[in-house]
DNA sequence: AAGTTATCTACAACGTTTGTTGAAAAACAA
DNA sequence: TTGTTTTTCAACAAACGTTGTAGATAACTT
């Protein structure tokens, strides 16, 4: 995601209007690596300004998202979550106890589709969702590495 | 997933009575590779049964994933879907257009996490959900394969 | 500074899923 | 079979996250 500052322009020149409650959003958004919910993010913002609505937070997270500012997730958790990070290639971590999300910055680029198997779909991106327990989340179990099973 | 009668005796033997209503969404589920949503069992059930209740769906259809016979998904489509091929380890294929979903038997083995990405997780699974068209979405292209870019 | 246009808040509605209730049916025993 | 107990059923309403609508408000243009 670009910086508040980038963003403010790249509105304008979109003819998008400016307010201080997407500005505000902006900056809440600026380095969040929690892939926090549209609920997440106006939680955040209301501490800055106590009157901002969730429609304006959902709709300027859609205007990014069409920016390509930010990419939607949905990871099973009941909510959309929204992330910042569209520069650097990545997959999603994801604790089935809490919910959280965490950036794993790796590529996988020896994901080849058996021939015959992709059933006549034209395939045009791969997502990697790994399960499993969050630091904050294991018991006093150790971490431990995991075989590429096939998931649900 | 078993078989109706199996299931049949699966539920007697943990507790759960058995009725007309799951016996009948015991069928509907058989074999069904369309990973349906409970709105799409209910509507295929009720044309066996006219007044089977939408939550009598989703209730058995919590057991049947309890109990490990289907597998709940979040794909993205808005609605959690039902799989019930829960014995042949496979990922998703889903339609970016209709939302349609289709299994992908195969296994990734080259999935390994690179030692200190996965940030302290515990990870015990890996879902991957390849998206693109399906063959009725696709405008007049030709399959083709796909390098592993990291999704969203 | 005034006009034009997009955005804001507040409210209500939507679709999916879950809680609640009395009625009905399944399982078990005699 | 019949009665007794317990679960499940259907119908209703509510919860949840999300989106639509409206008039009021604020941003951009001249």
């Amino acid at each position: 995601m670009k910086t508040p500052e980038e963003l403010t322009e790249l509105f304008r020149s979109t003819g998008r209007k400016v307010t201080a409650q997407r500005q505000c959003i902006f900056r809440v958004l600026q380095g969040d690596v929690t892939h926090p919910s549209a609920e997440a993010v106006h939680a955040v913002a209301s501490r800055e300004m106590e009157t901002i609505s969730l429609k304006t937070v959902y709709q300027t997270l859609h205007d990014l998202a069409e920016l390509g500012e930010i990419v939607s997730l949905d990871v099973g958790t009941g909510m959309t979550r929204f992330d910042p990070n569209v520069d650097e290639p990545h997959h999603h971590l994801v604790c089935r106890e809490c919910g959280r999300v965490r950036d794993l910055v790796a590529a996988f680029p020896e994901l080849q589709i058996p021939r015959g198997a992709e059933l006549g779909f034209q395939v045009g991106s791969a997502e990697i969702v790994f399960r499993g327990l969050c630091p904050e989340c294991q018991p006093a179990a150790r971490t431990r590495r995991v075989p590429a099973r096939a998931g649900s």
